[in-house]
DNA sequence: AACCAGGACGTGA
DNA sequence: TCACGTCATGGT
């Protein structure tokens, strides 16, 4: 096994899975059964406005060690609110963004990234950002900040979670105990470099693990699979 | 009813 | 560096 056909095999086991996921065209409330959380498989045009790309850069903080259905009610708050806003963002007092984002947890920390993120977004405006200014940032860690780049400003950045680390080690297709900058270098080394790939990649990973890595012992079907 | 979730930061060793 | 504690809500 390696990571080319790893990644082969997520792909033909689960298809293409629409990552960064954008509301835009959603008006329903996320507690509606069968929301459309803007997921859009196969197609890789997001964002399409400066709108959606906030929108993704917002998700990426919302979702920090956070499940996205709630992230995703915090987004949908901000919305209804008319808030999923950098400008507002800087402008609102903070206990009111609070009070948006409060499905999301950590909403204090929370309402301070996106508002410091925000006035990053609008002095910025536009051009795809500099990786060590985002990590400049305070509250935008490595993850956060290639997401933001991956998924909403298509930069080939690879995205490394707790799960790729699980995974991938268990697979042995990592060393023991790897940090975010050698999973981040393993991966990139291994698998073209394509934004399409790396986006679906993560994505990917994130969805096998949610079948297979809740707790261990790990039972993964792809891993005794006939090659 | 613990345990976990699409992390990051602050602290003390 | 590294190993912990903290931040917080909602689903299982």
């Amino acid at each position: 096994m390696n990571l080319p056909l790893f990644y082969e095999q997520l792909l033909a086991r689960y298809g293409p899975q629409g990552w960064w996921p954008v509301q835009s065209a959603s008006t329903a409330d996320p507690d509606t059964p069968g929301f459309d959380y803007g997921y859009h498989p196969a197609d890789y045009t997001f964002p399409h406005n400066p709108s959606e790309r906030f929108e993704i850069c917002a998700g990426a903080i919302l979702t920090q060690n956070t499940a996205w259905s709630n992230a995703a009610r915090a987004v949908w708050q901000l919305r209804q609110a008319g808030a999923m806003d950098p400008q507002i963002l800087v402008q609102s007092p903070p206990y009111q963004i609070a009070e948006f984002i409060r499905p999301a947890g950590y909403y204090n920390q929370k309402t301070r990234k996106l508002r410091e993120f925000a006035d990053f977004f609008l002095r910025t405006a536009g051009a795809a950002p500099d990786r060590n200014d985002l990590l400049s940032l305070w509250g935008i860690g490595p993850e956060t900040a290639d997401s933001i780049l991956l998924y909403a400003f298509s930069q080939p950045e690879m995205v490394i979670d707790n799960y790729t680390i699980r995974i991938l080690t268990h697979h042995r297709l990592l060393p023991e105990k790897a940090t975010y900058g050698q999973a981040k270098a393993i991966c990139t080394g291994e698998l073209p470099r394509e934004v399409t790939v790396y986006q679906e990649f993560h994505a990917l990973i994130v969805h096998h693990a949610k079948q297979h890595y809740q707790r261990a012992p790990y039972a993964d079907p792809l891993l005794f699979s006939p090659a």
